[in-house]
DNA sequence: GCCCGAACCCTACCTTGGTAGGGTTTTCCG
DNA sequence: CGGAAAACCCTACCAAGGTAGGGTTCGGGC
C-alpha cells in the first residue's frame, strides 16, 4: 500500500471553493500534494488509489451522497486520516452529525482564512476542533436572503416535503412521488407550517421566495 | 483619480471561496492585482480608494446587504468596471435578478474551473455572460426579462389581483382589500388561472417566481 | 428496560380554492 | 342600434388543503 508521502484531499462539489482550499492547503507548506474531489465516490476512489491521506476536509453539503456516510466510510477504512469538515451554515445540528459520525473537527466556511489554517494545524496536531456547545445559539448576521431556511428545526423529512411544496407541487404528487399517502404529506406539512409559523402553504412559499434552499441531507 | 494598474476585486463572504476566485484570477496571469473581501461596504471602499477595477467578482449571496444593490451601485459609479456574479445555487431568478441589475455576466459557482476563466474572459472581452433561457430547466416558453400584464393578456382587474395572489394572500382578503365580493375574486382568478394555464395559485405563483410583474395597462 | 421523537398509517371534519351556471350593468366598437 | 367584453353579484358543487385525534413501528438516549 502506497503511502509513500503525506497529502491531503479535498472534497467539495464548488471547484472554486475546493480550489480555494486546496491553495490554502499547499500554502502554509503543510502539503505539496493536495488532491481535490466534487464528490463521495471520487474521494473514496483517491483514498483507495493512493492510500490513507493525511487529512481529508470535505463539505458537509455534498451533491449526491451524505457526507456523515462518508465521514463513517473514511473513518472505518482509513483510520489514520485525519477528517476535517466544512459547511456553508452554521447550524449546530451539522456540527452534532459530524462528530457523531467520527471526524475530527468542524468549521464553519465564513471563518476567516487564518482560523481555517489553525483548526487545521490542530486537528493534525491530535486536537478536536469543534465550536463549544454554548457558543451556539449566536446566528448573528448569517441571515437577511442569505441562507438558511433550512435547520429551523425541520426534520429531514419535512425539509424534503418543503422542497417540493416550494416547487408549486400539491400533496398529491408529492406523495406519489415518495411513495407515501396523502395524509402523511398533510401531517409533516401541519408540522412545517407550525416551524415556519405560516397558516398556509401559499404564505410559506411567499414568505421563502428568493431564499436559497440547502440541500436536503 | 488612480486607475494606474489593472485590477481585480472578489467579494465573497466565505473567505475560502473568496481565496479560490483569487487564485483563479491570478493564476491565468490576468491580473496580478486581486483584491477580496467579504461585503459590500468594503467592496465600495476599495474601488473608491484605488478607482475603478477592471472586473468585480461577486457572490450573489452576500452576508448583509443584497447584490442587486452593490451591482446597481458599481455600474453606476465605476461603469468602465465589468461586473461578474456568481452564485452557489441555480435559480433562474437569481440570474435574472442579477441581469436587470446590469451585471455582465451570471455564473453557477459549481461549474467547473475552466468555464469560470472562460466566463471571466468572455465577460472582459465584453461578452454578456449568461445561461441560455432555453436551458433553464423545463419551463417551457417562458421568456425571461420583467413581464407585464399586457404580455399575459390580463385585464386590468386581473393584474391587480394576480398582484395579491403573488403576495401570498388568500381570496378573503382580496376581497376586503378591494371591496368585492369573493365571489367575484374567485371568478377573477379563474380568468387568470386558465391564460396562465396553470390548475391553481400555488402553480401560477412558483411560474412567476422571481418576475417582476409591472402594471402598465 | 422505558421514554421520546420521527415517520408512517387511518378517519373525520372544516375551510379554502376553483368551476359552472345563472344573472346585471357599463363601456367600447362596428 | 346590436354585440362583445369586462366587471360585478349570486348559488351550488366538488376537489384540495389543513387540523385533530387516533394508532403502529423503529431507533437512540438514559
Amino acid at each position: 500500500m502506497p503511502t509513500l508521502h503525506r497529502y491531503a484531499v479535498v472534497v467539495d462539489d464548488h471547484p472554486l471553493v475546493a480550489h480555494g482550499m486546496k491553495e490554502f492547503l499547499g500554502s502554509d507548506a503543510m502539503f505539496e500534494n493536495v488532491h481535490t474531489c466534487g464528490d463521495a465516490q471520487s474521494c473514496v476512489a483517491i483514498l483507495t488509489q493512493h492510500g490513507s491521506a493525511a487529512v481529508v476536509v470535505l463539505d458537509f453539503w455534498l451533491a449526491g451522497q451524505s457526507a456523515p456516510a462518508l465521514i463513517k466510510t473514511i473513518r472505518s477504512s482509513w483510520p489514520e486520516a485525519i477528517v476535517l469538515v466544512v459547511s456553508g451554515d452554521s447550524d449546530p445540528a451539522v456540527q452534532e452529525k459530524v462528530r457523531q459520525s467520527g471526524a475530527h473537527g468542524f468549521l464553519r466556511k465564513s471563518e476567516p482564512a487564518a482560523l481555517f489554517s489553525s483548526a487545521v494545524a490542530g486537528v493534525l496536531g491530535g486536537v478536536p476542533w469543534f465550536y463549544p456547545a454554548s457558543h451556539q445559539h449566536n446566528n448573528q448576521a448569517m441571515h437577511d436572503l442569505s441562507i438558511s431556511y433550512k435547520e429551523l428545526e425541520l426534520s429531514h423529512r419535512q425539509g424534503q416535503i418543503l422542497d417540493y411544496v416550494l416547487q408549486g407541487l400539491p400533496n398529491k404528487r408529492i406523495a406519489q412521488i415518495l411513495c407515501l399517502s396523502e395524509s402523511t404529506i398533510k401531517e409533516h406539512i401541519t408540522g412545517i407550517l407550525r416551524k415556519l409559523d405560516v397558516s398556509n402553504r401559499v404564505e410559506a412559499i411567499t414568505k421563502l421566495r428568493g431564499r436559497r434552499l440547502v440541500n436536503e441531507h
